[in-house]
DNA sequence: CTGAAAGCGCTTACAG
DNA sequence: CTGAAAGCGCTTACAG
């Protein structure tokens, strides 16, 4: 008596979830002449289950093309091979990039992935969306780069599986909860350290949102700067895309001061420097403009972006890996960070030369 | 995502309330002092429940937070509230913003969203994404912007709730397999007839992977040409990003005749554009270049870049809307183009002018 | 309008 | 090593 889908005329109160076939593990059991306890101690491949036996159900399985629910699978208490990425946004490289690392790994260990979005940072809209990646999978990862995903990596239930990207490993570490990071005070010293070497009296940077005084990349811009013995300017910016940049250059287009610029990503130093060319400061011959990520696009901008590459897919996969350790129960994995950011050299910064 | 302006600051405090420590519809029965099949009945708000009874309920759910296990109402065989994103590629600007515009979708009406990457368009890989889909989730919209896509499309289970985003309508329309698209020809053909009224002799293509041939973009193209009686040069391309869109302008800067360009989409317009700064050709004086999707980045290149705006996020949004009318059940709703295309003029394109 | 039954497909114990 | 029980939290019928 296996189930079948009539599917023929639909009526309209039809199973929602249908399966184009129905196998279940009583059908394989039949099938392979064994209960069907049997047959999912096969498929979880972790109790003694004589060879012969464990062929027999597996050839059964291939035949019937049997694949578990992973609805009842989630019911009954087995493990999680879900998990859900809780992020602020989805189309920023950065992001994009953590996820599409996440991903990668995941899919390899045949884990379902959702996605969770942050609709705001508001006490609400993140209660919400840890609640739906709660309720939705068996574990999560919050991409952490901002404010929002602070305050959802916060708000996790304590004994929930959860592993985090977070771009700076500094406030509160909430305990046992395990996080990796791309560590880019170093780079972000030696680009500061490249444009004063380029004859640059000093270099003004564009933050992204969150990173103005505790990332290690603004940590690296100061250190440089200190080391230099010069003062460091006030960091500028408000956001994290093309305009937000574009904004900060036409404040900056105004100080003959500025010529030198640590952007904190790409899209901050695409709008810098179209600022500037409005400006009419050339660049890199009246400004020098450096950015942070490597996006794709950077290398085939006019001038070509001297940027630090940072490692997003990486970090992504390493989130993945920490959290299946979690899941593995042997203790709480340890935070690290991942990755060696270096700087690119290409086109948009120069020597200094002191009539702009 | 705005980061200013909070009305409260958020405790750690609720968190206790985060988690509803496995709070089921019997719980929440005792407490109101009738059956769970009734508490089922308030939460899928479908049946006859005295008011006065309902109201007890919801109070009873309100107070111990109950929050309904999904994957026993997938068991169960609920209605779905679930859907899984197949895509070809998470980074690239028009498949990153289709998938927020699903997810927003998604998110307003309850639903769980998912991903499933297809890896490659190989048989294998394109089965293996279908499965993980449909195992992982209740419904599914398939994203099916190239051949990975287009054969998801057509591997999905018939009986399966599906919808879709396609680049063009054309090619073998499964039955009752409702789908959605921009229909951008009328953009193309106004793009190119922009392009010869500045006085180019003719206007080549960079053509993204799928669009050589059955794209409504490569038909307005074609159209313009041919109503201006020009012939079409061949269409080349052979990639979505910025090198391949290099390569091909490579090939087209050692073109004399090549002085206008319309490009499959603005990664492809970048790397034409950068290749030929190299090859000496300035833009626009030598060479006219016009992108496709108006991605937030192309207003800040320099020169800025004229291309078609496309909205993404409204095409996602109405995939989902096209889903949620499958899962309703009445009937196979209808295909349907969505949105308006327009020519974003702006600097990357300009007058022909004899001598290159 | 509301309750008692049966069962979705699986997984843990528990017995041999 | 393998089978028989019990149950995960919900939803559909089915009875009143």
């Amino acid at each position: 008596m296996s189930v079948t889908g009539h599917t023929s005329a639909a009526p309209a109160g039809q199973r929602a979830g249908t399966r184009s076939k129905s196998v279940s593990i009583r059908d394989v059991a039949k099938a392979a002449g064994v209960s069907y306890q049997t047959v999912s101690r096969v498929i979880n491949s972790n109790s003694y289950v004589k060879e012969s036996t464990r062929e027999r159900v597996e050839q059964a399985i291939r035949e019937l093309g049997f694949r578990p629910n992973s609805a009842a699978r989630a019911l009954a208490g087995g493990e999680t091979r879900s998990l859900t990425v809780v992020t602020s946004n989805t189309t920023l490289y950065g992001y994009a990039a953590v996820l599409q690392g996440i991903e990668e790994a995941a899919r390899a260990a045949s884990f379902a992935v959702g996605i969770s979005v942050l609709e705001s940072d508001g006490e609400q809209d993140v209660r919400i969306a840890v609640e739906r990646a709660v309720d939705s999978s068996g574990s999560v990862i919050v991409i952490a780069f901002d404010r929002a995903g602070v305050r959802a990596l916060e708000a996790m239930p304590a004994d929930f599986p959860l592993a985090a990207a977070v771009e700076t490993p500094a406030a509160r570490p909430a305990a046992g909860r395990p996080w990796v990071w791309i560590d880019d005070e170093a780079a972000a010293r030696a680009a500061t350290r490249y444009l004063l070497d380029l004859g640059h009296p000093t270099v003004h940077y564009v933050a992204i949102p969150s990173s103005t005084d505790t990332s290690r990349r603004a940590a690296g811009w100061r250190a440089a700067l200190a080391e230099a013995g010069v003062a460091a300017p006030e960091a500028v910016g408000s956001g994290w895309d093309a305009p937000a940049g574009y904004q900060a250059g036409r404040r900056l287009a105004r100080d003959p001061r500025a010529t030198a610029i640590l952007c904190g990503n790409d899209d901050l130093a695409l709008g810098v420097i179209r600022a500037m060319h409005e400006a009419g400061r050339a660049i890199p011959d009246s400004v020098s403009v450096v950015g942070f990520d490597n996006a794709p696009q950077s290398a085939f901008y006019t001038p070509s972006l001297t940027t630090v590459h940072l490692d997003f897919a990486g970090l992504g996969r390493a989130a993945f890996a920490q959290l299946q350790e979690v899941l593995a129960g042997a203790g709480s994995p340890k935070s690290h960070p991942v990755g060696r950011p270096e700087l690119v050299v290409r086109e948009s910064a120069g020597a200094y030369s002191a009539a702009p």
